[in-house]
DNA sequence: TATGAATGAGGGTTCATTCAT
DNA sequence: GATGAATGAACCCTCATTCAT
C-alpha cells in the first residue's frame, strides 16, 4: 500500500481545513465542506480521521510543532542571546504573517469545544526554547529579572496583536515598523 | 395593559449568553439554552432579539461601549501623561481580569460568522481616547516617535496575553507581577 | 356597552383578512398580522374570535351570505326566464370581479384544514335559488332537460374561470367579452 | 461505490408529497411528513429536493408535463376537428377524474407562496396545442369567432368544476352524464 | 480504500394562544 | 374589554457520521 498516497490526502485534508477556517471562522467548517475542497468524497474523510475532534486536535498539534521547528530552528545555538533572539522574534513574527490561517486556527482552537487538554500540554512545551533563551539572558545580565513567563508572555502577546493589526489593515507592517516593534519588544524586556 | 418590554430581561438575556460563551465557546451558544439560564421561553428571546445574529452583535456593541467607558472614565483629564496612561493601563487590565467572559466572547466575535463591519467600525472609533492619549505623551516628548497604531497595538497586545496567561494559570498575577509588566510596558514605549 | 363598537372591530378582523389573503394566501395568515391590519393588538382578535378556526369559518358565512344576497337580489322574481338568468349570470361575474379577495378565499377555504362540513352543507343552500330558476327553464322548454347539477356547475365553472384569467391578465374583460361569455354559456344549457 | 441517487425516490417522494396535499392541504404539508410517508429520514428529501419551495415547483413542473402529454397525445394530429376535441375533452376530464389529488394540487399552488412565475410561464405554453386546435376549428368555420383565449378558459372551467362537483359527491359522473357535459361544452363554443 | 447517498438528532425560528396588567 | 409580552410546541433545514456498494 504506497504509504506517500496517504500523506498527500492527509495534507490535502489539512490545508482544506485551514483555508476554511480562515475564510468562514471554526462554526463555518464542515466536513462535508473539507472533503470537497481537498478533492476527497466525505466518506474518506472519515478514513483518514476518525471524526472532526480527531483531525482538528491532529492539525493543531501539526501547526504547533511544524511552527515551532521553523520559528527555532537554529536560531539559537551557539548564537550571542541578542542575535538569537532577534531572530526567534523575526521568526515568529514572519511564520504569523505567512500563515494567517494557522493563526487563525490556532486562536479559535483554544475556545473551541474540541481542544484536548493533553494537546495543550504537549505544545506548551513547544515553547521551552524561548523559556530557555530567555533564562540564558537572563544569565547574561541582558534581560530583566522580571518572571520569565511574564517576559514571554509579553513578547508573545504583542507579536499577535501586531499581526492582527497587519492583517485588519490598521498596520502596514514594512521593515521599519517591524525593526521599530523589536525595538519597543526588547526595550520592554531588557535589563 | 400588558407587561412591557422589559430591561431586565435583556440583561438576563446578556448574561446567559456570555456565561454559555466562556464556557462553551461560540459554537456552544444555543439560542434554547441561551433562554433557559435567563429563565425564559425560547420565543421570549426572539421579542428582544431579531435573531442569533442580532443579539449577538448588540451585546458586542453593550460590552465595548460599557468596557470602554470604565477603561477610560476620567483617567485622562487634566492628568500628568504618565499618571493618566498607567490609570488606563490598570482599568483596561482589571477590567479584563474582572470580566473575562467579555474578553472571550469578544475575541470569537472577531472570528464569527455574526461579525458586521458597521459594528467593527463603530467599535474601533471607542478607542480613540488612547491614540489622542498617545499623540499628547509624543508631544510632551515622553513617548517613542513610533507610529501611534504600532505603540496602541503593542500596549493592548501584551495586556491580553498577560490576561490569558493568568486565566490559563501560567502567570499567577499579584501586585508585584502587575507593577512589573507596567514597567515593561512604559519601557517599551517611552522615548 | 356599545355593540356598534364591536360590529367595527369584526369587520375591522374581516377586512384584514382578506387582505391579507389576497395577497400572501392562506398560509402567510398569522393572526398577529390580522391584528396589526385590524389596528388592534393580538389579544382582542381573541375576544372577537374564539381561535383562528373559528375567524375563518365565521369569515366564510359571512362573505358567502352576503354574496349570495347581492347576486340573487330580486333579479328573480318576477322576471321572464332569460332576463333572471342574464341578470344572475352577470351579478356573479361582477361581485367576482368586484372582490376577487372574497374568491381567494373561498377557493381556499375549501382545501384548507379550517373548512367544516357543516357550514359547507349551510352554505351550500344559499345556491338553491338558482336550482330553482333552472327547474323553472326546464319547465318552460327553454333550458336543456341534462340534471340540474350538472348545468349550475357548468355556469358557475366557467365564470369561475373567466375570472381568474381576467385577474391572471390572460384575459381582458371589456363588455364584449362578457356579452360573448354569457351568449356562450347560454348556448351551453338551451334546451 | 455508494448507492446512488434514486428515481424511485424522487418518486416516492413526489407521491408523499400529492397524497398528504389532497388530505390535508398546503398547510398540512410538513416536510417531515412526506419523508416519513416516502419511508426517508427527514434529511434524504432535502439531497433529492434543495427545500420545501423547490419540491413544490418540481413538483407542480412534473405534474403538468405528465398531464399534458397524457391529455393531448396524438389526438390531434390528422384527425377531424371535433374528433379531436372530444378526444381531448375526454382525456382532460378522466385525467382530472384519475388523479384528483393533482388537481387539488395545482389549484392550491396558484395560490400559495411558493408558485413561482417562471414556472406558471412555462406551463401555461404546455397549453398550446389546445389553442392550436381551437385556431384550426376557427379556419374550418366550425368555432365561435369568440376569443380563443375565452373559448379555452370555458372549456376548462366547466370541466375543472364538473370534477369537484363529482368528487364533492353533489354530481354523479356516468357516462351518460359525460356525454351531456360535453355536448354543453361543444353548445358553448360551436358556430 | 474510496465513494457519496442516507440518516436523524439537533438547532434556529415562527406563530397560535394565553394571561398579567 | 383591550393590550402585547410571554409561552412553547412545531416546523424547516443542517451536518456529523454511517454504511451499502
Amino acid at each position: 500500500m504506497p504509504r506517500s498516497k496517504d500523506q498527500q490526502k492527509t495534507k490535502a485534508i489539512f490545508d482544506a481545513t485551514l483555508s476554511i477556517i480562515l475564510r468562514e471562522g471554526f462554526s463555518g467548517l464542515r466536513m462535508s465542506e473539507v472533503a470537497r475542497k481537498a478533492g476527497l468524497a466525505t466518506g474518506t474523510v472519515y478514513i483518514y480521521f476518525e471524526n472532526k475532534t480527531e483531525l482538528i486536535n491532529q492539525l493543531y498539534l501539526v501547526i504547533k510543532r511544524r511552527s515551532t521547528t521553523r520559528i527555532f530552528d537554529e536560531s539559537i545555538v551557539g548564537q550571542p542571546f541578542l542575535v538569537s533572539l532577534e531572530k526567534i522574534w523575526h521568526n515568529y513574527l514572519e511564520y504569523n504573517l505567512l500563515k494567517p490561517e494557522e493563526g487563525a486556527f490556532v486562536e479559535q482552537y483554544y475556545r473551541s469545544p474540541f481542544l484536548r487538554k493533553e494537546v495543550i500540554e504537549e505544545t506548551d512545551r513547544l515553547l521551552l526554547p524561548i523559556f530557555d533563551l530567555l533564562e540564558r539572558g537572563k544569565k547574561e545580565r541582558l534581560v530583566s529579572s522580571a518572571p520569565t513567563e511574564l517576559l514571554v508572555s509579553q513578547l508573545i502577546g504583542s507579536i499577535n496583536e501586531l499581526v492582527k493589526w497587519h492583517l485588519n489593515g490598521r498596520i502596514q507592517l514594512d521593515k521599519t515598523m517591524k525593526d521599530q516593534a523589536f525595538q519597543m519588544a526588547w526595550n520592554s524586556i531588557k535589563r
